[in-house]
DNA sequence: CTGAAAGCGCTAACAG
DNA sequence: CTGTTAGCGCTTTCAG
């Protein structure tokens, strides 16, 4: 896909723009200091608002680094400092998607949102490739040689004990993010995907959906786990339950899993057959939707669809999938500042939960009647 | 969608793995120099194959290097060499994207192969996020500082003439990813989109299709321009050319201006409409074909079409898009390699062209009989 | 071909 | 509340 044009202002192609003054604009913190007419290491608290400074050197200090557009630099700090200003973020060795180009769009979201953060906190981001518990060691290592400051570990690093409890036997700042068991961290980041998908099934209900499959699920996942709880929550609380008919499907959460689980679930005999499926990921709906494409049922006529986490996926199927959205961004940005304060010493403990919001869009419909 | 699962070796859940050796584990140059009986100096130049050392010494530091488990700090090699080992990649600023959340796809994968090429070369990469041409000071800056080494600047930032204009005046090492206009940068990397696209619409051709549409196109962009190059160049190729009418439709890249194009396109009396649509991106073809599904037209026997980029979205569609894969993992690694040679003073001038691959799926077929 | 000295820019630890 | 003194781990520069 071709990214969207940086906004470029008319007339100006022809004249590079120049830098302010200094051709080698490497302003240190002792030009700071001189300028200021204190010493370097009274800039350097007023850099980190550490120790306690008068308000009137504080203020003047401040305009100084302004003036002279000073920015520490992270190398220095690093090798300075008691930790390291780069916060890594754990994710699958990518290079096992790379030819299956199933999708990147939850890690790159993560990466958003934790470099925006760090971005406003003068923190860097690293991405940490792993590929099984021997990487492990490696993380430790980096946050003792102080390559690393902490951590965030997303699912499906987040799903794996061994690590998670050896970066807790080491003491490293870390946060997890939708870790299925919160036990080993002390900082994590949830989203709320059971309420989120019980209110996509009590959409479903009353549409008049009483043919109901759920398709979906690892069980040693928290996302699995959770979503897979919100849509019986929904079932079992309906005035209706005794006659609602449901099934649990089992499949990984990619696309070609969904395809297969599609064709079986919906090849049954008309009256048997669903007449509403809700998945565990929108991938797994993008192949039910192709299943039932084949089969030639009519959509959302004939048949109901859902998923979870629109991604740009969701919109761009025929017919526009109605799902919930994973505020990844959102929880990328919530555990960098879990590490961030963690490390500065701000906070030892935190969990933080946030809400999915529902995106309802063309692939649902009133049951057809029997 | 949920990531896989990071492969658990069995049996390890309730042992955390502990560290090799020392409990701290940062073995600095001294700690190698002294158990190797040399000096500090010496190491350092074994690391980095710099300057003459006798072959003997060499293997001797090789294997002490080996031993004591030994890498340099990055932190500390950016402080006192004469660059940052960190190289940016200029991306369109992220919180844009996070609205429509219209893909990160591209951004990923290009990532991912700077990522590869980086790790093995013991670099580190940065994503920088440009908004507007102010930016542009801001990266030049952060060589200057030595916060970074060198940049890739992938499309769309390699569209901006400012930029490179300017990055090329301060002599910073950098790399263009499918610049529209290469005459600014030395070293650049694109791929040979123009022989794709043309593949695709001479299988068009061979299927029987006459009236063909192309959708597609902001001229500023690189891929724009080849790729409807590609289109052109195989229909004036082909022995039938005066009986093959076409059609070029002006859309950005992205779906919901494919939608509206696509309605607009395949409204026309079954006559004039064209039997088959190539879509400057995927993206595009993902809205070419909801509109083909709201118009009631039958894929592929009504209508052929195919995209250009194949990433995660492609195989997902339905029907399943014929499409040709932009290489971005390649390029990402290509690019990187280019700006690290040009560091390490390797090489000044390079392009590097990458093929793309053509890959066939189930949205097309011969054209129907009028 | 190898080594010694000096310092990159910043902050910890200790003094005032 | 502020300053001084030492490095962090590596590479540059200059001598052997």
């Amino acid at each position: 896909m071709l990214a969207p044009c940086i906004r470029i202002p008319a007339g100006t192609v022809h004249d590079p723009p120049m830098l302010e003054k200094s051709p080698h604009s490497k302003v240190t913190i002792n030009d700071v200091a001189e300028k200021a007419g204190v010493s370097a290491m009274t800039v350097s608290r007023v850099m980190r608002n550490q120790g306690k400074i008068a308000p009137e050197t504080r203020a003047h200090v401040l305009k100084v680094i302004r003036q002279l557009n000073y920015e520490p630099l992270s190398s220095a700090r690093n090798l300075s400092g008691a930790y390291s200003r780069t916060i890594g973020i754990v994710i699958p060795y990518a290079n096992d998607f790379r030819e299956f180009r199933h999708g990147y769009e939850y890690e790159y979201a993560l990466l958003i949102g934790a470099l925006n953060v760090c971005k406003s906190h003068d923190f860097a981001v690293n991405i940490i490739e792993t590929r099984d518990s021997n990487d492990v060691n490696l993380l430790v290592k980096k946050v003792l040689a102080r390559q690393i400051g902490g951590y965030i570990v997303p699912a499906p690093a987040s799903e794996y004990l061994d690590l998670l409890k050896t970066l807790k036997a080491h003491k490293l700042a870390f946060s997890t993010i939708s870790a299925h068991d919160q036990t080993d961290s002390d900082l994590t980041v949830l989203a709320d995907e059971r309420t989120a998908t019980q209110a996509l099934t009590q959409k479903m209900l009353d549409l008049g959906h009483r043919r109901i499959a759920f398709i979906g699920g690892a069980p040693e996942r928290r996302a699995s786990v959770e979503r897979q709880a919100g849509f019986l929550a929904a079932i079992h609380a309906h005035p209706d339950r005794d006659r609602i008919v449901y099934a649990l499907h089992d499949c990984t959460a990619f696309f070609d899993d969904g395809l297969e689980t599609g064709l079986r679930v919906l090849s049954q005999p008309q009256s048997q057959r669903p007449t509403a499926v809700q998945c565990l990921t929108d991938d797994i709906a993008a192949g039910v939707i192709a299943a039932a494409h084949r089969l030639k049922i009519p959509m959302p006529e004939g048949l109901s669809i859902c998923g979870f986490d629109n991604f740009g996926l969701a919109r761009k199927l025929s017919p526009a999938l109605t799902t919930a959205s994973l505020p990844a961004e959102d929880m990328g940005e919530a555990a960098a500042l879990q590490v961030i304060d963690a490390l500065e010493g701000r906070a030892r403990q935190s969990v933080t939960t946030l809400p999915c919001k529902l995106v309802v869009r063309e692939s649902i419909a009133s049951a057809p009647l029997d």
